[in-house]
DNA sequence: CGCATCCTTGATTTCATTCAAGGATTGTGG
DNA sequence: CCACAATCCTTGAATGAAATCAAGGATGCG
């Protein structure tokens, strides 16, 4: 059933097909949700750790004045939270955007399987890892890049993680969400959001429309919004010589303390 | 030696008396570094955790253009990296702002010593999780921050951040960091964050000279910035046995599926 | 003392927001 | 299947915030 996390974390993890299973049956308990649905709020200590299954959600933290700001795109495969949540109260919120279907992971499990297996403990470091450096990468797009520049950053970065899990076509996947929303992920107003989106399009760099965005020449807009994919580690794991640790430390080192969870 | 290190995170890891001793002998290869010195360069692989001992540096991105943008300060006890970089290739680069001294971490060492200490295995869960949680918060700060908030906003975290390690006083603290390091940080020009800190000084907010930040009264920056602490995650983990749902969480729940919580 | 870095100030231009309103789409119920 | 409402998108004009340009002043360092 989880699909696309397999599908996800399958090259970097190399599962075996134990894991693989595994995985399967870990992930239970799937719920429908629909847009503007709240699946985790602001300061909740968590049991679980959800996994949208189908469907697009976002992690946003909002201030008293009611200003929003969008911290992350969950799309198929994403877990909402970091698989062992020590600090166990999360300091932000989830909000479906789309209708679709998430499922959850008990704590103790996610815990048990890292511990019985290598395959997985190294599935979820790395999606821990993976999940910061695009946290950074979106520090570092709000604060030095124009407005142009932002919204072309988080197109190419959108449509190279739906194609990891196997949701784009070629040049072009959904993408469902307004051009509100877009202006809360990048800081920009709704109505210059609107503008550059047709400077986008006058230019041929995209299309959009009925949700469906299109890119036609990917190198440009990459040019354009000096996109480097570097930080979002599809190539798997660099097992050079001495840093990583055995599967066996792993396995042992996620045993060794009782988490929260 | 890693004096200020063991005094961030032992109210978060309750370490064990030999916890301490191990850290101590743990952290090796005492370095000084000068100011513009880069300590880590995007793109290398580690094998060692480097551990700030003395004076300031930071994390940074920069863009073919020259454009940069500072993604975190590392104070003393901040470690350069995660303690278990899987994609071990870094994506940013560390460079020194001050004078000071670092050491490291053999990579084998630490994996070890999370393994044979549950109290160091939390210590450095923890450490990560606050890491990341700063960066969502800094994510939020450039994205949805006035100019006068965002540079309120981290003065705010730093003096906190200061006081964990015992490098603060009531409520003042250095800031070795110049007003294009500040404004590299923020998303601003220079001209701009000068002008607002001018204005921050003649609100009485704060005062700020010879690298010496001042908050008079933290309550009033912490009102104009809406910093709200709980990300920093001082407190240590959550020990709570079941989350009673709020009456309007409860509502929500009846009503819709029963996620997450 | 003199150089280099950093801070400060004013004037101007650019970029983005806000305000306001009209048009298009989508979804819903009759 | 159509009418209607709600949401979302689009456009223009006016305002505001921040960047840029250009210099002069302060501070610290060798």
């Amino acid at each position: 059933m989880p699909h696309h996390l397999i599908r996800k974390l399958d090259p970097c993890a190399s599962f075996s097909t134990d894991d693989r299973q595994m995985l399967q049956q870990l992930v239970r308990d799937a719920v429908c949700f629909s847009p503007n649905q709240d699946l985790i709020e602001e300061g909740v200590a968590l049991r679980h750790v959800r996994v949208i299954l189908e469907g697009w959600a976002c992690c946003y933290k909002q201030l008293d004045d009611g200003r929003r700001q969008i911290i992350a795109y969950l799309i198929p495969g994403d877990v909402c939270s970091t698989p062992l949540n020590f600090p166990n109260a999360v300091n932000y919120s989830v909000r479906a955007l789309t209708i679709g279907r998430s499922a959850q992971i008990n704590g103790r499990d996610i815990v048990s399987a890292m511990e019985r297996s290598p395959g997985i403990a190294r599935a979820f470091w790395f999606d821990m890892l993976a999940t910061s450096a695009i946290q950074r990468e979106w520090t570092a797009n709000a604060g030095l890049r124009t407005a142009r520049e932002r919204i072309a950053h988080l197109f190419c970065e959108i449509i190279i993680r739906m194609r990891a899990v196997g949701l784009a076509d070629d040049d072009s996947c959904t993408l469902p969400i307004t051009q509100e929303d877009l202006g809360e992920t990048v800081g920009l107003s709704t109505v210059h959001v609107n503008r550059i989106l047709q400077e986008l399009r006058a230019a041929g760099l995209i299309t959009l429309k009925r949700q469906l965005l299109t890119i036609p020449d990917f190198a440009a807009l990459q040019r354009l919004a000096q996109f480097n994919d570097n930080y979002l580690c599809r190539a798997g794991p660099v097992y050079r010589a001495n840093h990583a640790p055995a599967p066996h430390q792993l396995a042992a080192l996620i045993a060794g303390n009782a988490l929260g969870v």
